[in-house]
DNA sequence: TCCTTGACTCAGA
DNA sequence: CTCTGAGCCAAGG
């Protein structure tokens, strides 16, 4: 399922760099990477979110995965551990949840700096 | 080949 | 706030 080699180590690239106590969404990771060839643009737009979320479900366990949520600021419910283990490791690294399990966006959303997209030809939302 | 199933999101109800 | 359905793509049964 997951995307191509080329795409996942794109996202993985962004999950590495989210510093502690941050956190990015699926669709914020996606909207930084550029659509492969030959991907139609509206197409890609519909569909990269979740190409996010597969690639995380194979990503390897060197990288800060834990720091990846979904739009609404909760932790993204599948099968397994992970999703409690996720929500722990968080709170360790000092983020909190409020009674719905969710957390704060507005502070907590990490951006690359436009520099550090540039330097690895990644889009810039901003641009 | 057809159908189901996803670590998604957004707009409606 | 919660719950659906739609939109879209690729793998696997």
């Amino acid at each position: 399922m997951g995307r191509d080699r080329r795409y996942r180590e794109r996202v993985y690239q962004i999950v590495r760099a989210i510093p502690p106590g941050r956190v990015m969404t699926y669709g914020g990771i996606a909207a930084l990477i550029p659509p492969p060839r030959g991907t139609d643009w509206t197409g890609y737009v519909r569909v990269r979110a979740r190409w996010v979320g597969y690639s995380m479900a194979e990503c390897p366990d060197d990288l800060p995965w834990h720091r990846v949520v979904n739009a609404q600021g909760r932790i993204s419910p599948r099968p397994g551990l992970s999703a409690r283990l996720q929500r722990a490791v968080l709170r360790e690294e000092g983020v909190r949840f409020d009674r719905n399990g969710r957390l704060d966006l507005d502070r907590l959303f990490w951006r690359p700096s436009r520099r550090w997209l540039r330097a690895r030809g990644l889009l810039d939302p901003a641009a």
